[in-house]
DNA sequence: GATGAAAGTGCATATGA
DNA sequence: TCATATGCACTTTCATC
């Protein structure tokens, strides 16, 4: 089910990262190629997975989401049933930008944009009142230094 | 600075953030308008910065990126002098997909993506030359559960 | 991979509510 | 300020070479 992808793919990839509002015309430009071949690794692309959502980044600041934070926690339960439930409660909230499951000590760490330091905690006692969690630290961002979604290619 | 943003705008916006790839006129049908103020708003939005950058999400595995860091930084150092070299190292490396400035304990948070982990040790050899850091504590991602970039209007 | 053509879309503008 | 309508240029999409 892997695409195999050689060089233009990279190519083109990397274009559409950067601003995927471009015309076929343009990228190809860039990329050293011309119109069909461009679409047609496009289209393969887009069908294999490897391009996913298009989408445009929204400030955040500008809309009322004041507060983020990340957030850390650890459990004492590793039953498939425990996680799928708390699975379930972080992909149903809208707030979670982002999980990861990690290795270590820190079981899971999230990513949650909120308005304020108020609608953080009405998140987090909702959280805790769907699943146990054993122990939970918030890191509050003071300043976004970086974001991207671009992947170095 | 700030443009005013009312329920429309919103509504918009979420329409963006789920796909960008839809038409004017779809996007004027899914939140009750036509195309001619939905048109208007978006070229203000964009304007006035609130909609930034048009992108593709793109599958990490499928290239190579198969594993994520979050890297937990604390430093003695809070010089301007410091800071600038510091925030100037991130925004050079392409593998830092987001960095944070925290209130607390850990002064920063990173998240990084690497083929692997020969790759993430080449980058925190290379950040921790090109500045002073007294804390790393790196967070291995087993799984990424969740990723979107959609605020929840 | 190139060409080109049909269908659809973006963008601007005019007009009335 | 918004809805509707129109028109041209550009783009996408796909069949054919």
């Amino acid at each position: 089910m892997t695409v195999r992808i050689d060089d233009l793919d990279r190519k083109i990839l990397s274009e559409l990262q950067r601003d995927a509002g471009q015309s076929l015309d343009e990228i190809a430009r860039e990329v050293g190629s011309s119109k069909t071949p461009v679409w047609n690794r496009i289209r393969k692309l887009r069908e294999g997975g490897v391009i996913g959502a298009q989408t445009v980044l929204v400030d955040p600041e500008a809309l009322g989401f004041e507060a983020c934070f990340f957030v850390l926690i650890r459990t004492s339960e590793h039953e498939a049933e425990w996680q799928a439930a708390f699975l379930k409660a972080l992909r149903n909230r809208p707030e979670v930008l982002e999980a990861h499951r990690l290795a270590g000590d820190i079981d899971y760490i999230l990513k949650v944009r909120v308005r304020n330091a108020r609608a953080y905690d009405v998140f987090y006692q909702g959280l805790i009142s769907d699943v146990r969690i054993h122990n939970v630290t918030a890191l509050l961002s003071m300043e976004e230094i970086k974001f991207t979604t671009a992947l170095p290619l």
